[in-house]
RNA sequence: GCGGGCGUGAUGAAAUUGGUAGACAUGCAAGAUUUAGGUUCUUGUGAAGCGAUUCGUGUGGGUUCGAGUCCCACCGCCCGUACCA
């Protein structure tokens, strides 16, 4: 009988999203378990291999935590809002409501193609008003709560995009999604405050199973650093603030820079003496790129102020300050003291400057020559009066009292993180609900009148002047101000791609739910997400994103639970043939779609869970993919050609079935599907080698039914078990029948392998060591010695250590 | 620079976490079946040697009865980050 893949996959597949066999609901008699891959974004090139590998890893979890007996969660969607869409949109005048459509439509069906088992009842769509109703309400509560603001800063703007982006969205100073140049661009943006979240986003980290990688990426990125903020009076009269995680180096202080952008440097213009030259390097550090600033932070160059100087709180010596674009505006207080001997950067300015070097940490080489910055017990303070004598760890404390008994300073902590510059010049996005009303200020629309609809446009293109495409909508913009009921207008700029998948997981747990955006029962019910998978490019961006979220809807009451994800797995990238990453030009693209046509569905799967370790980047083979459709069709031929009596195991094969289970049920929990897929594949050489009960092919046909799972329901169908193999119980096994009556040891002398004995399992060392011995190679090796030594280890090996007789 | 990871046959990779290196595949070779190709099946396949043996996990050293695994130094590759005071 022939393996036609096609009408087998076709033919399940059908009868699944007929007769809903993975819709789930709040059954409270079994445990609950809630699996969450991140949801695509609907291209127009539809699902590529890169989505395969995660969907089939969390469905192969999915279908056999089903069969553990879990009550399973497991569910899709599509995270449409987003420049491409518009893009495509624009070129050919098609709306991109429409093209999202379309698109989702063709996803739907590939993902369909693939047998994942989703419940499709609970698809949700970020661009579906029903959805985005829901997000504008979180940000009507974000800015309730005073946590969405808008302000005027110098915000990153994509020369191509036309609009604004994230600091998560630049990547080596170009824009995430097209890779033009960033340029800084005054302009009016809303933001959120993330920042005010920044110590529990770091905190809440060691409670979750994240994998090591995604919790040091996040709080790399929010970069907390202690230290102080410390009082420079100036020669001018006025207090400059400086921030320094080493106030211990104090009386090192030899000189001071504030970024270009700071405030002070606008009052005391007129009593520079030099300020031409001041404004002038103001003027260049303005116009730089990010990428330009990134290429040239090589060199340091600044210009020092004629006309002011700062004074050492410590020993009311005068420095002299400087301005300097490697000291930057958004980070603590835009200002530094510069240690020259004891910070790499200062020193480098130092040298270049000529600023004095006074070494205060001694320990270290010639300050002269190298700076000295090692914050342990190595460096001991000198010239520094009080604090003479005192490491670098003891010292810190100190001069903090000292600056607080004084006034002059205060212990201060500090994060990189900045807040999320949260609106889009864009159109295809969730517009925001805020109006301007010249009398009342920003107001927050009424939340009756949710959801905000984006109008109908004549063009979607951004305009030029960086306003969003709904400014030109007059209609749309002018209406009343919800509070003082006068003229106003409506916000023209739109939230960005991240804001719908900030808290998509809460809706699939009530996805048609119109009064609130899951109920409560919901929530509690499959609260937290168990497992989520999926890519280290969001662990700063939406992983993050959403931790945020979900706990500002934590404190208002909203969802259950502190934190979103319970824990959180990552794959690795699937590359072309040749290990190159796959892109249309290279011309190295893998098509699904081709190859489930080839192939079937069942083996897509099956390769791409074989492919290599899951969190690895893994190189595309079409001559592993063959190897892993002949493994298919040998467990075809196996259940079809051969016969097969008996409903136990047989006896010639039930160490290796125990031995299985165990394998393949550990290494599914663990990620490890390659060695899982290696243990089915010995199991049916076994089978090949001893013949096969119908046991025998039970088992087999549950334990590769997540893989493969069409070929194992046609299978089972044929065989007459009885039911779908989906719906059945694991195998279990037992400990004791994992192991064989006899087993094979390694003998070794002084640790090299001699020979291989067999003895009865679990014998005891005794045992092992006279069965070595009376081993005819050992025995020989063993003529004239004297045996000092041997090493056991149980099951494995023996090892011997001989010394020549006296 | 800094932080994290990695380096194993011709190739993708395994290795019970200090215990027989190369499981499972791919590729290749020989043979069987076939009119032939394909499929399928069998056998072989780290290197050297007729052989017993010897060598072998990026390089060099160390700890240990025993090291792919641990420690030190070096070389190479990948990812993250980017003047964060």
């Amino acid at each position: 009988m022939k393996y036609d893949f096609s009408a087998i996959e076709q033919k399940w597949q059908q009868k699944w999203w007929a007769e809903k066999t993975f819709a789930c609901t709040e059954d409270s008699s079994k445990k609950k378990f809630y699996a969450l891959v991140e949801f695509p974004y609907p291209s127009g090139q539809g699902l590529h291999v890169g989505h395969a590998r995660p969907y089939t890893a969390m469905d192969v979890v999915a279908r056999k935590r089903r069969m553990d007996g879990y009550n399973v969660l497991f569910p899709m969607g599509y995270d449409a809002f987003g420049l491409p869409t518009e893009n495509y949109a624009i070129k050919n005048h098609i709306h991109p409501a429409k093209v999202t459509h379309d698109n989702i439509e063709n996803f739907r069906k590939q993902l369909q193609m693939l047998g994942y088992s989703f419940d499709w009842d609970r698809e949700v769509n970020t661009t579906d008003p029903s959805y985005y109703k829901w997000t504008q309400w979180i940000f009507l509560q974000l800015w309730k709560k005073g946590l969405a603001y808008k302000t005027t800063m110098p915000v990153n703007w994509c020369t191509s995009c036309k609009c604004v982006l994230a600091n998560e969205e630049v990547v080596d100073g170009v824009c995430e999604r097209c890779g033009s140049p960033v340029i800084r661009k005054e302009k009016s943006q809303w933001m959120l405050k993330i920042t005010e979240y920044a110590q529990r986003l770091i905190d809440d980290l060691d409670g979750l199973d994240f994998i090591e990688r995604v919790k040091t990426q996040q709080k790399n990125w929010i970069g907390r650093s202690t230290g102080a903020e410390v009082v420079f009076k100036s020669t001018a009269g006025d207090d400059i603030l400086v921030y320094t995680t080493r106030p211990d180096t104090l009386f090192g202080a030899t000189y001071m820079v504030l970024s270009p952008e700071h405030e002070l440097l606008k009052k005391w213009m007129p009593m520079l003496k030099n300020s031409e030259a001041v404004q002038a390097y103001q003027k260049e550090a303005a116009s730089k790129s990010d990428l330009e600033r990134a290429e040239l932070n090589k060199e340091k160059t600044g210009v020092c102020l004629d006309g002011v100087k700062g004074i050492n709180p410590v020993n009311g010596k005068e420095i002299p300050i400087f301005i300097s674009d490697y000291v930057l505006a958004t980070y603590g207080t835009g200002a530094i003291m510069a240690v020259p001997a004891h910070d790499d950067r200062d020193w480098e300015f130092a040298k270049k400057f000529g600023c004095e070097i006074i070494e205060v940490v001694s320990g270290g080489e010639d300050v002269q020559q190298a700076p000295f910055t090692a914050k342990d017990e190595t460096g001991i303070l000198t010239n520094s009066e009080f604090l003479n004598g005192m490491t670098v760890k003891d010292a810190i404390p100190v001069i903090t009292k000292w600056l607080e008994d004084k006034g002059i300073g205060h212990a201060k902590v500090n994060y990189k993180l900045r807040d999320w510059v949260f609106s889009r010049q864009r159109y295809w996005g969730e517009p925001i609900p805020m109006i301007y009303c010249e009398k009342c200020g920003w107001q927050p629309m009424d939340e009756s009148q949710l959801p905000l609809l984006l109008p109908e446009v004549e063009s979607y293109e951004p305009t030029d002047d960086g306003e969003s495409p709904l400014s030109k909508m007059t209609d749309w913009v002018n209406t009343t101000c919800p509070c003082c009921g006068g003229a106003a207008k409506r916000e023209t700029d739109t939230m960005p791609q991240w804001a719908g998948s900030s808290w998509y997981f809460l809706r699939y747990m009530d996805p048609h739910n119109d009064k609130e955006l899951a109920s409560q029962e919901a929530l509690k019910f499959w609260s937290p997400v168990d497992w989520y998978n999926g890519g280290m490019e969001h662990t700063t961006l939406h992983l993050l994103y959403s931790r945020f979220w979900h706990k500002f809807l934590y404190d208002i009451g909203v969802v259950p639970t502190k934190e979103p994800y319970a824990k959180r797995t990552s794959h690795g990238m699937i590359l072309g043939e040749g290990g190159e990453k796959m892109s249309k030009s290279r011309g190295n693209v893998i098509n699904p779609n081709d190859v489930i046509a080839q192939y079937g569905a069942d083996t897509m799967r099956t390769y791409i869970m074989f492919i290599g370790d899951f969190e690895k980047a893994a190189a595309w083979s079409d001559n592993a993919v063959k190897g892993c459709k002949r493994f298919l069709d040998r467990v075809w031929n196996l259940a079809t050609d051969q016969e097969h009596v008996g409903e136990d195991y047989s006896a010639a094969n039930e160490v290796s079935i125990h031995r299985t289970i165990k394998k393949v049920s550990e290494d599914i929990e663990a990620m490890k599907f390659n060695t899982a897929i290696a243990a089915l594949m010995s199991l049916v050489n076994d089978y090949y080698q001893n013949g096969a009960s119908r046991g025998d092919m039970k088992v087999l046909l549950l334990l590769l039914s997540p893989f493969a799972p069409h070929m194992c329901e046609e299978l089972w169908e044929l065989a007459g078990y009885g039911g779908q193999v989906c719906l059945q119980a694991w195998p279990t096994y037992e400990e004791a029948k994992t192991v064989t009556a006899t087993t094979q040891m390694a003998v070794q002398v002084g640790g090299k392998l001699r020979a291989n004995i067999v003895v009865p399992t679990g014998s005891d060392d005794e045992t092992v060591v006279a069965a070595a011995l009376a081993n005819e190679k050992i025995a020989k090796l063993a003529e004239g010695m004297e045996l000092v030594k041997s090493i056991v280890v149980k099951g494995r090996l023996v090892n011997l250590i001989f010394k020549p007789k006296a």
